[in-house]
DNA sequence: CGGTAAAATTGGAGCGCTACAAAATCTGGC
DNA sequence: GCCAGATTTTGTAGCGCTCCAATTTTACCG
């Protein structure tokens, strides 16, 4: 890599070729296959890579060779803290392959989920991982294998699922709520579909301990605010309930300022239970319990069944539930009294 | 677009041509330039285009115009929220111009940032912005215009560098403490070049108002561990201290656990101030006063520099710094007493 | 209607790389 | 020292698209 002076076009493979002393077709066997080829030229293809500064062109590389070792990962908010993990376990699986991930986000509006679907393919990714509200019409005209990741309502044909087990998670915090011996019990929901599974799961198995269970926000939002909203409705229409499940920790963290708004302490007076065990739980401060939705083991699950679908497409789509942990922590206590 | 029926291969350019009887160049002018098109043609290509499921392929794209209208965002942590609205002012001002952005993390390790940025560049980006720590070598070889943002150690020769105005910042939420009367004030800091900055921002105003002014953490990282364990240090060892400031929100956090830890409250008897005004210090419970730095403001401006030095690539690399907003909310009050 | 300029359309070369068959070179055994 | 077989290297033909010069069609005017 030396200074490179003057503002010329990028070397080509000829460049190097011509450089080195060797054919293109040489070259380029170096760049894919370096053991089929003699120590010398080896060396001598490799000297004038750094010499010139030479990078491959991915589009020629990609027109060439028709495969761009490459997934796709749709994502719909970059705020929207799980996909990191998410990304980390596709990562872990795919990267041993020699694949490589790229990012799209699709923010509502103008840059709708289907446009960011669609930048992706046009970059010929070879599967694409969906971590958003899927629509049904996405992936009309391709037979890119595609798998979504934690929603589960609306799944395009062909696709597969792989997400946590929202429902499994659901029972999980109302059995921890009830073994602290709570039975006043709350819960804040949304409208996707990820909590409506939470909810369902929370809601049978209160039901089944024959204990009562509010519930607010099942067609809002899933924000702090929307948290916050369906916590003060609860607390001031039921004002013995001694715990709140929220359907995430974002919710769970709105719950906690409606609390302290009315002077209730957490855990003394309300335990208040999350859902993801995002950076928010974690944290020191807030020390929050939660349901860990697992969402590392999701991606290494999606990673392989995305390879087996690139590797054998006849496959057929499967649906697979990924076990979720409870998480105890700082925020849920016995009952008072 | 039909049910398309067969695992055939995608359609090319061709394939739309002959459907509509038009050719191929017909086709790529109707995708580039569809006013120079008679309006028959234009429908026929259309109607062929969505009858065929017709994606272009990116790659072909790029190599025959050997431009990729798209510039590339190195990051170097998707946790790291502050990129999200430098991300947003990217696009904002980028999409005008038809720019697209593409995204690469650089984790620590295996993936170091030279190599998230090798990618992009093999992605033949036209510019590129580094919103991560920057290293010398990252761009010997090549001549696409670059521009640090958010840091100021060891820009890259060539590049521009765009940033909040981090000693200013600094320099607020002294005047911020200080106008509320604290005479006995923490900071706690990081080893990074915008910690410094801030940090010198900060301690030169306090030291001009002749008040003394404790640090820690000054060669630590800026978790929210770091803040913990910084905060510890200064509330142990000076415990008369009477308001915080954080190079951080997530540092400002870990002070909040400190302080709850030892019974101090926020903000009656400690005052806390971070930076950043990330979604932690906007959410309603934790209510953060901070620093904002502007970061959707940066991103326009670093857009609108890249696509100057893209014009113009004779541009000299230029250096500019946003002013930054003190953002009061409920981490801070007046003195005790 | 012929003629001309403008508008619309087309053919073909080439972007930088890979795949694959063909050619060149190298082994070692007799 | 020669030859079969293995190993290494090289030509050639695209991949799907854009660009541009050349050609065809259209519109308009006298």
């Amino acid at each position: 890599m030396t200074l490179n002076p003057s503002r010329t076009r990028r070397p080509t493979i000829y460049d190097v070729a011509k450089s080195a002393g060797v054919s293109p077709s040489l070259v380029s066997l170096v760049l894919q296959n370096p053991s089929k080829v003699s120590e010398k030229r080896r060396a001598a293809v490799r000297a004038a890579i750094s010499e010139l500064g030479y990078r491959p062109s991915r589009a020629a590389t990609t027109l060439a060779s028709s495969q761009t070792k490459s997934i796709g990962l749709v994502i719909d908010d970059f705020r929207n803290l799980w996909f990191v993990d998410l990304l980390r376990g596709l990562e872990s699986a795919l990267s041993p392959h020699g694949y490589q991930v790229t990012l799209a986000d699709s923010r509502p509006g103008e840059n709708r989920i289907t446009e960011a679907t669609d930048g992706l393919l046009a970059m010929h990714v070879e599967g694409l991982v969906i971590a958003a509200e899927p629509s049904e019409s996405m992936l009309t005209g391709t037979w890119v294998p595609a798998v979504v990741a934690g929603w589960r309502d609306g799944v395009p044909a062909g696709a597969s699922l792989i997400t946590n087990d929202d429902d499994e998670g659901g029972r999980m915090a109302a059995d921890h709520l009830l073994g602290l011996g709570h039975t006043r019990i709350g819960h804040l929901s949304g409208s996707g579909g990820a909590a409506a599974h939470r909810r369902e799961g929370f809601r049978s198995r209160i039901v089944e301990a024959a204990v009562e269970v509010r519930i607010a926000g099942e067609s809002q939002g899933t924000s702090e605010e929307d948290g916050y909203a369906a916590a003060c409705w609860i607390l001031d229409h039921h004002p013995d309930t001694t715990a709140l499940f929220a359907a995430n920790d974002t919710m769970a963290l709105g719950a906690l300022a409606a609390a302290k708004a009315r002077g209730l302490s957490v855990p003394a007076d309300l335990s208040v239970i999350g859902y993801d065990n995002s950076q928010l739980a974690k944290s020191r401060y807030l020390d929050m319990s939660t349901v860990d939705n697992r969402s590392d083991l999701v991606g290494v699950d999606v990673a392989n069944t995305l390879l087996a679908r690139i590797q054998d497409p006849t496959l057929e789509p499967e649906r697979k539930l990924i076990e979720p942990a409870l998480i105890v922590r700082g925020t849920t206590a016995r009952v008072p009294g």
